[in-house]
DNA sequence: ATCAATCCCGACCTTTTTTGTCCTAATTTC
DNA sequence: GAAATTAGGACAAAAAAGGTCGGGATTGAT
């Protein structure tokens, strides 16, 4: 059904409180829950496999919690989605053959590979530093109204 | 989990069968569920939603089948997509604001769909007639190569 | 040293979605 | 009328996603 999963879009929504959290600060992951009204255990998965993938450090113990490892300026969609879901890939025969019953005849299997590889691309033009503006958004808007007009 | 599903799938092999079928030839459900191991009742229904989309006429009783309403040459992925699967979506507040827990305190789900709209627009550019070209291909890769190096 | 707050992670259950099957029409050709 | 075919509803099975639970490890505070 080609639609981003609950757990990307919680990835989404914890990294870009941390881009919007004080220098330095830690979160943790109930305060993020509650803020969010997301369930917790499940979004501490989510913020582990970030931390696993680099997007953000993590500190044990009372005090702790997470912030982002590197500015958010410096993210695209596509980090994150990998970081969660792991590589991107729009059909799975590419890693498991034989799970495909068409495998051996199918006529459309490399044609989508190269579309796959155009998508990874484009998905790596999604920066995540266009989930903090709104405003400039605003703008967007009204310049395509004057192009369209 | 950003996959194409099976039914997808199996309308793009259809859609090419049909493109390379002679001219005016009706293909049966049949026929293509044995050449491409496809469930015959689940490829029934693929191609009755594509034919519900106006990509495919089909033809009742024997002698029967489906054939292009339309030269592939004007097809994108996206049509066959969103004849399948409904209109494109990657998240699902759009239509069911109520379906999501978070809808009232959600951070992201502007942005979202401003990505949305903008990868609906870049699916439209797929054209289904690359599902043809083998021999281009090849070119196109040694063009590849001869950019890098 | 203990305790509470916190991350880590595996096991499991539940719900939803996807995939596949079955069966009964309706339509067309011969 | 019989055979081949599309149309489509109902449902079963399998897979994926979403969510819960419980135990362990680490850290800071008292």
């Amino acid at each position: 059904m080609l639609r981003l999963s609950k757990r990307v879009e919680y990835g989404l929504m914890a990294v870009l409180h941390m881009d919007q959290a004080d220098e330095g600060a830690w979160t943790t992951a109930a305060e993020l829950a509650a803020t969010y009204q997301i369930p917790a255990e499940l979004l501490g998965k989510v913020l582990q496999a970030l931390g696993r993938a680099g997007i953000l450090k993590s500190a044990h113990g009372a005090k702790g919690g997470y912030q982002l490892a590197r500015p958010m300026d410096e993210l695209v969609l596509c980090d994150v989605l990998e970081a969660i879901e792991g590589p991107f890939r729009l059909v799975r025969c590419q890693e498991e053959p034989h799970s495909c019953d068409q495998y051996e005849v199918c006529s459309i299997r490399e044609p989508v590979l190269d579309i796959q590889q155009q998508l990874l691309e484009y998905l790596g033009g999604f920066e995540l530093k266009a989930f903090r503006l709104k405003k400039r958004k605003i703008n967007k808007r009204q310049e395509n109204l004057c192009t369209t007009n």
